[in-house]
DNA sequence: TACCAGGAGAGCG
DNA sequence: CGCTCTCATGGT
């Protein structure tokens, strides 16, 4: 029995939120505002409507507390957009993707994704997300006439899968990362549940221990499944970003860069920082438009 | 065709 | 420490 629900929410841009490289696998359901996508075992649909955020699962669900949990909605968005520095760059990145929302992922999705992540454009790291789940993911069901869809397989199940499988999977050397990883959070090695009360520099230096996982996945696993609001991950982009906005012919170091995040971005350091990601992200796509 | 991608880890001086 | 190289694959 499909169920609907809608959480009212303002400022809230749907689109931004679930293609801007947090999650990888929302997809536009024809329609613009309309996005079918996984939230941990469920399949849901999401539409952006003047209220806010119909959501639809194939399903009935008895409450809805996950969903707003994932999507954040009880998030005091304008206290965030206040708390950024008034700065231009701020300023700009605000206006090009306002509403643009951090999610709260499942830990282990959130973790496997980014080891998948490294060294990939965005499109790819879908495209081998999509692959994983479509071979290792239990079924789950969808509304008639819906394309079939999967959870994202959990760590005791490509615990067991071999390297070449995963190789299979196109990942490439990152087979083996997620492999040990899985093995570790599989044998407890690593507690991904029991991090979620300890301090942000206990949790970093826990990911960090695990195979694949450095400083800039570590982070995006706090900001994207730990809530942890101030981490601020640095990738190419926001070493483009941060360099072109902040230190106009100079050349800083990452760890230059890291300091001054955090220090300058305040206690919402890690949206300040999506938001300069998405806005560098489409300047750039811009660019090579103009190019074209 | 070259270059590069939401990096990490190992080796080197 | 900081630098360089490799890892695998495919988009642009």
């Amino acid at each position: 029995m499909r169920t609907v629900h809608c959480f009212p929410a303002r400022d809230y841009d749907l689109a931004a939120t679930l293609s801007c490289g947090q999650a990888f696998r929302w997809q536009r359901d024809g329609d613009a505002q309309v996005w079918t996508g996984m939230v941990g075992s469920r399949w849901v649909r999401l539409r952006s409507t003047v209220q806010g955020i119909e959501a639809e699962t194939a399903v009935a669900v008895p409450e809805w507390a996950w969903l707003e949990h994932y999507l954040q909605i009880g998030l005091d968005f304008d206290q965030v957009i206040r708390s950024f520095p008034e700065d231009e760059p701020m300023r700009a990145a605000v206006n090009a993707c306002r509403g643009l929302r951090l999610l709260r992922q499942p830990p282990w999705e959130c973790l496997a994704s980014f080891i998948l992540s490294s060294t990939k454009q965005i499109v790819q790291i879908r495209q081998i997300i999509a692959l994983l789940c479509e071979r290792y993911g239990e079924r789950v069901p969808v509304p008639s006439g819906c394309a079939p869809a999967h959870k994202f397989p959990t760590a005791a199940c490509l615990a067991a899968v071999s390297e070449v499988d995963l190789r299979a999977c196109k990942m490439g050397f990152r087979a083996r990362y997620l492999r040990e990883t899985a093995r570790r959070v599989t044998a407890q090695d690593c507690d991904l549940t029991g991090l979620a009360g300890a301090t942000t520099d206990s949790v970093r230096a826990e990911l960090m221990r695990l195979p694949g996982v450095g400083r800039k996945i570590a982070d995006c696993v706090l900001l994207f499944a730990y809530g942890r609001l101030d981490a601020f991950p640095i990738d190419v982009w926001m070493i483009k970003a941060l360099s072109e906005l902040y230190f106009p012919r100079r050349r800083p170091s990452l760890d230059r860069l890291q300091q001054f995040a955090a220090v300058h971005f305040g206690p919402h350091a890690g949206y300040a920082q999506q938001y300069l990601f998405h806005y560098i992200r489409l300047a750039a796509k811009a660019a090579s438009v103009t190019t074209k």
